[in-house]
DNA sequence: ACTTTGACTTCGG
DNA sequence: TCCGAAGCCAAAG
């Protein structure tokens, strides 16, 4: 879960990488629970494999609404992984000074 | 103790 | 790309 709150603005993962990358390997459902139990997580930067909101209705558009706030672009109904998602490989050092994308959009 | 249920994944058609 | 089935794990019923 430390990884889940070390998630920098701006990028995203997915509930299975981050349960790879805390060392417990095909436990996303477990993610999910650490997302619900403990408050003050960056949830919103948790998404499903391939960018998709794995949310039900208002909560979805909560979600969509924060990523934007942070800059992140969405293809379609999913998050733009290929600039978004977060490599955990390079967790070590002062990576959560990475890039916040500017590719803000406002809209209505 | 057994079955159901998720904010999930991956694979094959 | 878009489903459906099969895997998977822990908590709830």
């Amino acid at each position: 879960m430390r990884c889940i709150r070390d998630l920098p603005a701006g990028t995203v993962s997915s509930y299975g990488a981050i349960a790879r990358a805390a060392g417990w390997p095909g436990a996303a459902r477990q993610v999910v629970r650490v997302l619900q139990q403990v408050p003050g997580l960056p949830w919103h930067r948790v998404v499903g494999a391939g960018g998709a909101i794995k949310l039900g209705g208002e909560n979805a558009a909560e979600q969509r609404f924060r990523l934007r706030m942070e800059g992140v672009a969405f293809r379609g109904a999913r998050v733009d992984m290929k600039r978004h998602e977060f490599h955990w490989k390079q967790l070590s050092v002062a990576s959560f000074k990475l890039p916040v994308p500017r590719t803000r959009s406002r809209r209505p």
